[in-house]
DNA sequence: AACAGACCTGACCAACCAGTCAAGTTTAAA
DNA sequence: TTTAAACTTGACTGGTTGGTCAGGTCTGTT
């Protein structure tokens, strides 16, 4: 049983644990950091969670779900472009809405992703795996260029969380504009060409 | 002056920070891990360098020139889209042959830059300020399909460095196949096609 | 109001980590 | 071979950090 305290201060933690984990790295973020974040003590975070570890767990099960829904959504049945743009566009709304969700995966990744293996190995590998054979069922078909499935992916990918992970350096070289002011258009128009063939 | 004992030993020592800062972030690391990698006391990496952060520091001032060489190459006198593509070959090449520069890099733009604000904001952007007005020439002469010239960078970027930033993934779902193993060939031709118009 | 359990915290601890230092060993030039 | 400078290190220090705990306060139920 979960009490009405119990969720607002999971949820806090949560929140706040996300800024810092997202932005510092799970070595680089402390529970000092979280805490002040958060509005709460150091034990109590700890009376909340059972660890620094508990806590960046239940942060990336909570969002690989919600991480991986875009690439689930993307229907076999419907019309292969259609399907992909709308796959590209999703995700870039991800990027949009979520940077702080992208980069905490981007952190984990890069070094190693000693805490996501499972998942990647796993759920993740099974999805791109079912998605990949759509796609080559769809060249093979003849409805679509011929284009490599995973590259494809990898290159949505790297393309929309691009936007998001390396927030900081756009906004050096571009300044005040919004960051992503045109990456929607110049990134749909991008693969619009490729999937044309 | 500096004797034949310092040049190999800081080497080794610069080499071993590349290993542990680029997997590790700069938190991450401890001077510990990079003196055991490195076959060397903590006491003597001291020696050699100031500070932690001083490792980093000439770990990034080296890698800097060497990361935007190839951009810098792009020649405003050559063609335009031979120039492009063989900026996009050089950045893959990049990314397969110093993977771990290009980690060290992500980690420090992904934690917002902050030991390598000045040379993003100065040089970087200069540079990038610079082709970008290339090659909006090259679209303005009507020798380039119409592009935006900023997003045609941070794509080339995000595409090229994906393969090295995010390899662990990669791996993952591709098993024991090389991670770049068609990368090279899928790159080249979604830029062509996206310079084509 | 009284009670139980949920919630919260100051003070503390042990491990870790960047950096110091005094005292050694090695190197190379004379 | 001598010698001075260069190099190396075990032992240490002070600050930080994840985590504990005893004892407190608050909340909702009867």
């Amino acid at each position: 049983m979960t009490t009405r305290i119990q969720k607002r201060n999971r949820r806090k933690i949560l929140d706040a644990a996300l800024d810092v984990f997202s932005a510092q790295g799970f070595r680089g973020a402390t529970l000092d950091q979280i805490a002040a974040v958060a509005g709460l003590s150091k034990p109590n975070l700890l009376y909340y969670f059972d660890s620094k570890e508990a806590i960046h767990r239940a942060l990336l099960e909570g969002l690989l779900e919600v991480w991986l829904a875009p690439l689930r959504a993307m229907n076999p049945a419907g019309d292969p472009r259609a399907e992909i743009m709308a796959y590209v566009r999703r995700k870039l709304q991800m990027s949009r809405d979520y940077p702080r969700e992208s980069r905490l995966f981007a952190n984990e990744v890069l070094q190693g992703a000693p805490r996501l293996e499972d998942a990647i190995a796993g759920d993740l590998k099974a999805l791109v795996d079912d998605k990949a054979a759509v796609i080559r069922g769809w060249v093979a078909a003849g409805k679509l260029a011929p284009v490599d499935a995973y590259h494809l992916i990898f290159s949505i990918w790297a393309l929309t969380q691009h936007y998001a992970d390396f927030d900081a350096q756009i906004r050096m070289i571009r300044g005040a504009r919004d960051p992503m002011d045109g990456a929607e258009a110049f990134v749909e128009t991008l693969f619009e060409r490729v999937l044309r063939g």
